[in-house]
DNA sequence: TTAATTTGTAATAAATCTGTAACAAATTAA
DNA sequence: TTAATTTGTTACAGATTTATTACAAATTAA
């Protein structure tokens, strides 16, 4: 797990409780026990997942989430909203209130847990799994590693993301413009070309000893992880 | 799922909500926030479904529809009114709006989804699924893969897009000129009888040991999927 | 700073796909 | 039956797409 997950909650022992155990699982963690504070801190932290609290000592957890869908650069964040028990559950139930799960205090860690990785499975499926894995490859996010049967191999940063991305859905065939777009950063423009070298240097970098090609060319189509 | 999706709707924040949701379920997904400008891109972009916000700037959502059901090229475009709580909804439930379905918001974006698929799967059944199946043939689109039999056939770019087109109507006859209206690229002519050759090279492919004929003539008409 | 590594591009080679023409075979009409 | 029409099959040249290499510029590390 290497996401970053942002807490509001203004009782400091649930954030020290979550925040450690968070922390423990390989999540960075940050938070504000406010909601003004909170809804600054968080774009300097840009969270996978923001955890926050019902009821706040000046905003509601309800005007953040609004805050949040509409007027900031996070509209898409996935939120878990904890509450205590009664306090409108109803009203988090329904649907508009722009939260993804939410969870009744007191919670156990583990019951936390689940929910958010569940959401984060659905929203940003990359975050939850640090190794990534296909056939008789390994690739590590946090120590930026990669293995074939076990023998690291040494690549680049662009192989390493461009081996990182065919391996976030392994099989499934992408085009050039769909590679550029996912590997390389915003507004850069290289030629489409470009990618069929990179292609060339992964395939050399993996392919120790005989063991099989793992990236498949589908003419007129791109490129995909067997 | 890989068909596209217009949306014509002034919040920014929906669309961007909207947008970034479909297009990670496989949608290529465009814009415009005013109906004028969203009726001209319509037409360049050439959706297969259409979301409308009923209240615009400019145009009102049932302005467009009318517009686009009298005049434009897109006669049947299938489009998925999105409406506000109490925005006449009875008006908009009347079967002489046009619409194919339509939505209240506040909504969930897993309610749309559903809605849209439900759509175009009446509409356009090939838009939603990645996998065609008929008889022992199965093509995934987002592998690009053939097998007979569970055995894997390798397809040429166009005997690919032959076979996708049949399977998305099995059964059904095709005349040349209709095969190459679908499956060839716009404003590019070929002969009629080159179909023939590629009919040809796709049954070689796909009769692996002696399983039965899957394409047949149909003299003076054309060709279908059995 | 210098050295090492990484990156993008262009050029060329190799592989594969495409459209057409020509002729054969099958089917239909006269 | 023969002639006319339609489809099947093949081979091939040209077109398109991808692989590979080398190199200079950019970036990073020492």
């Amino acid at each position: 797990m290497n996401g970053k997950i942002f807490i509001i909650e203004d009782e400091p022992s649930i954030i020290q409780l979550v925040q450690h155990n968070l922390e423990k699982e390989g999540f960075l963690v940050a938070s504000s026990t406010n909601g003004n504070d909170g809804l600054k801190d968080l774009k300097k932290f840009e969270p996978n997942l923001l955890l926050l609290d019902w009821m706040l000592p000046d905003l509601s957890g309800i005007d953040i989430c609004k805050n949040i869908r509409n007027n900031s650069s996070h509209k898409n964040l996935p939120i878990i909203m904890l509450t205590a028990k009664g306090e409108e559950e109803d009203k988090i139930k329904g649907l508009d209130s722009g939260v993804d799960d939410y969870l009744t205090k007191p919670f156990s860690f583990n019951e936390l847990l689940a929910r958010i990785k569940a959401v984060l499975r659905r929203y940003d499926p990359k975050v939850v799994s640090n190794s990534l894995e296909f056939e008789d490859l390994k690739l590590n996010r946090f120590e930026k590693r990669v293995f074939r049967k076990n023998i690291e191999i040494q690549l680049g940063p662009t192989e390493f993301r461009l081996l990182e991305f065919f391996l976030s859905n392994p099989k499934r065939v992408y085009s050039r413009d769909q590679i550029l777009e996912n590997v390389w950063p915003n507004n850069i423009n290289v030629e489409s070309r470009t990618i069929d070298v990179h292609i060339r240097r992964l395939r050399k970098s993996i392919n120790i000893d005989k063991t099989k090609e793992l990236i498949r060319t589908v003419r007129s189509s791109g490129y995909s992880l067997i």
